[in-house]
DNA sequence: CGTACTGGATACATTCCCGTATCGGATCCG
DNA sequence: CGGATCCGATACGGGAATGTATCCAGTACG
């Protein structure tokens, strides 16, 4: 379908087209949202943005690569963002022996239930099941992403005071419980216990997953 | 959008209707999975069932309208299935104190992973996110089928002496525990591990949403 | 400061899909 | 078995979207 594998880079990527690109990427995040992949157009996509669509084929070569660009961003967004929401509980004041509940809050605030990008991940993801090269490509990607998180998760987890017994498990459950649970927070948006249940059960996986060992570096403080 | 309140019946349901309604809903089942939901036209589905679209708009006013139809007749079958499973067991000779396996067995053996079924059912489900009023819609119906089966299993859950502790709570998360680790092993549909810890996931939330308790009606037998 | 080249706009031909309105044959009922 | 009714096929008038090929202007570099 698409050339999925890195293309060969224009010798130079001038100014002008790093612009560009960032405003199709940007507009094609409202129209997907908006309209949903599936029926997304590459017209609707520069039009919104501005361009017609000679501007768009001369950047990409579908929507497909366009997402995977889009995704890219916003993981390395996710992955700081929650680098940093950990390094900012760690200089608070004394750790209480047990409370998992900053790692939670930390972890959630930085990851939170987006609508917008749920609905797209969402359509682009079942998309991606219809066919097998894009599916092989998103899956690497997704446990590319994972590797990057656990650690910084893990290593929350190790300062007050709990060990991960499966890295790899927790990592699918948190995924899992996320994913599931987002969708249910954004059908029932009026109620609040709905997503009370989704934070219960991130604590259930979190302790469910962990052991009360020493932590690794810092056993408090 | 489309009517979603039944509207009201033509007086008698012809057998011909019948059938051709059937065909529609089968056809319509293999074109969402292949195209995708959004990308699905009323031409093609009706191409499928080997009819024109005159056909379709004389029994559907729209594809959500199908898909909801679609929907309703697989949650019946699901609760019948879960039913007559739960039933078998029930049968099959002295119960251990202890056997949640079985319980989880005879569920995860009904509402299996499903490919095509996944597929759908997340597009239509980010579809109506879009989509006010037939998110309710959805909601309404997606907790009529949760009111349908929890039951069942709070009933298997007793007879092997475990009571639950929150119905709602356990409900929810078998849901999202459910539809979050169904794309993970449809993601990576030759890694045998990522089921395996899918079905340990569902364990620990059996167990962490119910407790060693009198059993309701039947405690040992 | 001018020129070689890159990037985005425009035009084109094609394909697909929509929803309605009407008609003729099948189906059901007495 | 015959008439009333129902149902699905056909015809119609538009409306988008696709990807390519060509062309002009803005940009960067010597």
């Amino acid at each position: 379908m698409t050339s999925l594998t890195r293309g060969e880079q224009p010798k130079r990527v001038t100014r002008r087209r790093a612009l560009t690109r960032q405003r199709l990427l940007d507009a094609a995040l409202h129209v997907f949202a908006e309209e949903g992949f599936g029926r997304s157009t590459v017209d609707r996509v520069c039009e919104r943005a501005g361009f017609t669509r000679g501007a768009f084929y001369s950047n990409f070569t579908s929507l497909d690569e366009l997402f995977l660009a889009m995704w890219e961003e916003r993981a390395a967004a996710m992955r700081d963002g929650l680098r940093e929401a950990i390094a900012a509980t760690e200089g608070s004041g004394a750790l209480d022996a047990d409370d998992p509940e900053r790692v939670l809050r930390a972890v959630l605030d930085v990851i939170p239930v987006d609508d917008a990008w749920y609905r797209v991940t969402a359509e682009f993801t079942a998309h991606a099941l219809r066919n097998p090269p894009l599916r092989r490509v998103m899956a690497a990607r997704e446990a590319a992403i994972l590797d990057a998180l656990l650690p910084l998760v893990e290593g929350a987890l190790a300062r007050i005071g709990r060990r991960v017994t499966d890295r790899t498990a927790l990592g699918q459950a948190l995924i899992a419980v996320h994913d599931g649970t987002s969708v249910q927070v954004l059908l029932e948006p009026a109620d609040p216990a709905v997503r009370a249940r989704r934070e219960e059960l991130f604590r259930h996986v979190l302790m469910a997953y962990s052991t009360e060992g020493p932590g690794e570096g810092e056993e408090d403080q």
